[in-house]
DNA sequence: GTTGCATTGAAATTGAGTCTCAATCTATTT
DNA sequence: AAATAGATTGAGACTCAATTTCAATGCAAC
């Protein structure tokens, strides 16, 4: 369970879990898929959860070392972190609404890992966004626009 | 050539060619392989080019739109631009001396396209990074470090 | 030359993220 | 229980990339 990871983390470097450190931890872990650090912390503000702006960007940080979270990407509105207790995956992000979709593709790894190999560098994770527009935001436009493509 | 491709983008919108972004443009593409605004910017005034900073950010942006420099990261320290004149192309970033090695796969784009279809997204553009150590840095730790390990 | 925009640059502003530092917490020692 | 030491916190100052503002300027068309 993350809490035992984190506290470990911590531990290991004489440093303490926190109220503040465990309220954010469970904040990250609360979210479904992708979070903000500034979200998360307006969040935690109205649940009554007190942390410091400070604290959650530490927090975050300290988390990210340890491998718990992971930054996903970094946008014009600040950086998209994800929790990363599942497997890795890949994001396909919609320019329109901005929906993140997740995938995981085994040959994209192992097709990596052999590229690395004949380039002489020690891979050791990346970060791959396809940026499109997704299915649902497809169908809008053709209804909005009503392109009937005769081709 | 870049200049006209960038004049017919400009013109479109009735709007000018100046001085300015002439001599942005120019120097953007002066660039061997990546640059960031600021020292292009500073590198600009060193040169005696004179163009503000507003400038150098507000036409970097329309150099993006029309498709003749793009987005390759943002790092800590501001977003890292390419101009895209030649073909596309991935990136190995070492996380030891910040050097980026650029790569093109055949299969690995042939494998996204794929990917996109199976999960029924359109697909416009990607960006990978892959993040780890260049063949020079290792080299430099195993004399540094000394570590013979004798697995 | 005047009208109408586009353009510019200096400076102000924004906003994410970090840093500072005095106050506080916590474990340990005495 | 008091003292000590070090980690932790939060408010706010700060940094820095990037954008916005706005008055001044440039440039084309009439």
């Amino acid at each position: 369970m993350q809490q035992n990871i984190f506290r470990k983390f911590l531990e290991d470097r004489g440093w303490r879990l926190t109220k503040q450190r465990n309220a954010i931890l469970q904040k990250a872990f609360s979210c479904k898929g992708h979070f903000d650090p500034e979200s998360l912390y307006m969040e935690m503000r109205k649940k009554g959860m007190k942390a410091s702006r400070a604290s959650v960007y530490r927090t975050l940080n300290l988390l990210c070392e340890c491998g718990l979270v992971g930054k996903v990407s970094k946008t014009e509105h600040g950086t998209i972190y994800e929790h990363t207790l599942g497997s890795h995956h890949d994001h396909m992000v919609c320019t329109d609404c901005g929906e993140i979709i997740e995938f995981y593709s085994e040959s994209l790894e192992k097709l990596q890992e052999e590229i690395c190999r004949e380039m002489d560098f020690e891979g050791k994770s990346h970060i791959l966004e396809i940026r499109g527009h997704c299915r649902h935001c497809r169908m809008k436009k053709n209804v909005l626009g009503g392109e009937s493509s005769n081709g």
